[in-house]
DNA sequence: CATCAATAGTTGATGCATCAATTAATATAC
DNA sequence: GTATATTAATTGATGCATCAACTATTGATG
């Protein structure tokens, strides 16, 4: 362990080191960052919504977004269009050829995600989630 | 949960917004990246050390090891030579006045991952780390 | 209804990581 | 002992995220 001396730190560097190697076999393994899959799986599971309502969903700063849409739509995978009631707003949809392609990225993801937690059981599972959201609580009041 | 069905890729989204956040706090509290909190914390643990073998330790590219370096070269709080023995080596070492900044730095990094690990009994963290570490051979193998 | 506030999206600057290509020094092999 | 391979470090291009500043549009208030 490089990290330093507690118990905790360790913990904290593997979670450090995991997420790297995590980013870097996804994207080896689906062709895209983990971050622009989940935009598309957003998009997957409805027919249109605005950028702002994507951003709250995915997590990731307004201005990712945009540049994500941006070079999404320039491969043709999404498509863009002002809402009429409201110019402010810009709505997202998956094109069809878009919604297409996604039907295989999920067969890898899935597969991706198992091999990750190999050999874990249900309750293990359970268990790590948990904590991990314990963990989530603990850093959102520091 | 945002990220898609199935309860592994769950976890593995909130391991991807825990770092996030963990990242994002860990700058504000401790005032620098946890890279290169971790390349000092190498420092500070050896008399001087060779440009690639610090990199083996705090394990990011030699790129990024450079350009931090030359910063903290630039504000002083590192030295760096050349090993007169080989020349292809750059020794480095923390200054005097660096070597006094980061006792500071390690009791806040103390505090910090006291908090982000509150209300977990030993065990607990026991079982995380043995968890953690299985999930982190797993990955090597995909 | 004119001004001021709020909201959505964009852009630019910056930080940090990666990979690939390059330079410089040394080691090896014939 | 000269050509070749290896190694350490650096640099440049690129990707992705953030924040801050800006534009454009709409809403609210006097």
């Amino acid at each position: 362990m490089t990290n330093s001396c507690s118990e905790e730190a360790s913990i904290l560097y593997t979670l450090y080191c995991i997420n790297k190697q995590i980013s870097s076999k996804f994207e080896s393994c689906i062709g895209m960052s983990q971050s622009r899959h989940d935009i598309l799986q957003q998009l997957y599971q409805v027919d249109e919504i605005s950028q702002t309502e994507l951003q709250k969903k995915v997590n990731i700063d307004s201005a990712a977004i945009t540049r994500h849409l941006k070079q999404l739509e320039a491969v043709e995978m999404i498509l863009r269009r002002k809402n009429p009631e409201d110019n402010r707003f810009t709505l997202v949809c998956l094109s069809d050829h878009g919604r297409k392609k996604i039907n295989s990225y999920q067969a890898e993801k899935a597969r991706f995600v198992t091999l990750v937690f190999k050999d874990f059981k249900e309750e293990e599972r359970q268990e790590l989630m948990d904590m991990l959201t314990r963990i989530q609580n603990n850093i959102s009041q520091v």
